[in-house]
DNA sequence: CCTCTATGGAACATCAATGTTCCACTGGAG
DNA sequence: CTCCAGTGGAACATTGATGTTCCATAGAGG
């Protein structure tokens, strides 16, 4: 065990089996390590060098979703402005998140095991919670509810998206109109 | 092969492994058939007696989601009234079918390999087509993304009220709450 | 009470996925 | 050119799911 001094080839490489195992396991949750290896255009040899383990390798992709998580709940700005705006933000900026929405809603790998550092969740609630005292949130819904129709939505989205059949312009204006007509007072 | 002469004992049995695969694999789709077995409190052995494979239990869930949809859509009267209307119906009813509508979102089942003969989502095409005709459903919004959106927002109820947390009534009233808002006109 | 249906369990063969080890090779850094 | 870090593949042991066979027995229905 030396030193982990992350060499560019291990970092690309460590990438490309990750990058894999999202595409992959989003399409097939129980897809088998040769299929994710395979993917990746990798031995799976190789890829046990990097996550002997399949758990090792859904804690990366976790941690992964966790980096993503956080990088999007600050691009997105969800403690500024009006609550209803903050959600909408919320779902444009998600959309990137791209496959690993799918893992996500699926429960193919688990918000909390990301630990609640990223403060994704938490910064959500929050903006829930102001929306509905800001008045731009419909108080007959739950904030559970408001919160299960945006993930839900953008998991929709994300279909329509990955199917290629609708512009992607197009899905973006249907995600954000319906959740907006949906979710405000 | 004897004439299926189902004896009441048989009928029970059978139903009892259908429904307990429903139950188990709407939880954890890779589910193994002694878990399935199990939670049906028969053995894996007279499992298989029913059902020599896995792919005949599959297909049998898949048959029973056709039948259940096809009454769905009866009960429903699909092709009555305004467009909007029909679809809240819609809502409605297939909130009964529990399990089964986590099984089909989820894609453990198919419809398509239930054939057409259910006429479930020929109905509910026809219905979108006849509420963007008369006015009731929002136009700018696409028939795949009406549909898409009735699906994951019944997908998202039955999420709700299989936790548990929250009184059915309530649950339904949010369903039709947010479906009418998002896609009304 | 007797019979026959339906069942459960033990035992077994098979198979696919997993995880490990070993070795040969290749291409890029020095 | 020379190393060696990084890789792929073959081979192997292990495990869990699967599907099958056989037998003993419970219990519903005559």
């Amino acid at each position: 065990m030396t030193v982990e001094l992350e060499t560019g080839t291990r970092i690309r490489t460590r990438k490309a089996i990750l990058d894999a195992a999202v595409r992959v396991l989003a399409q097939e949750p129980g897809a088998s390590l040769g299929q994710i290896a395979d993917a990746a255009d990798v031995g799976r040899t190789t890829l046990h060098r990097y996550f002997p383990d399949r758990a090792d390798l859904l804690a990366a992709v976790t941690q992964e979703a966790g980096h993503r998580l956080g990088e999007a709940a600050v691009r997105a700005r969800l403690d500024e402005g009006p609550g209803l705006d903050a959600l909408l933000r919320a779902c444009q900026t998600c959309l990137t998140l791209g496959d690993l929405l799918t893992l996500l809603f699926t429960e193919t790998i688990s918000l909390e095991a990301c630990g609640d550092e990223d403060g994704f969740s938490r910064a959500l609630d929050d903006a829930i919670a102001r929306g509905l005292a800001d008045g731009t949130l419909d108080p007959r819904l739950s904030p559970a509810w408001l919160q299960g129709t945006l993930w839900s939505s953008l998991y929709l989205a994300w279909s329509e998206l990955r199917e290629g059949t609708t512009p992607p312009h197009d899905v973006v204006g249907q995600l954000l109109l319906t959740v907006r007509k949906a979710l405000s007072a």
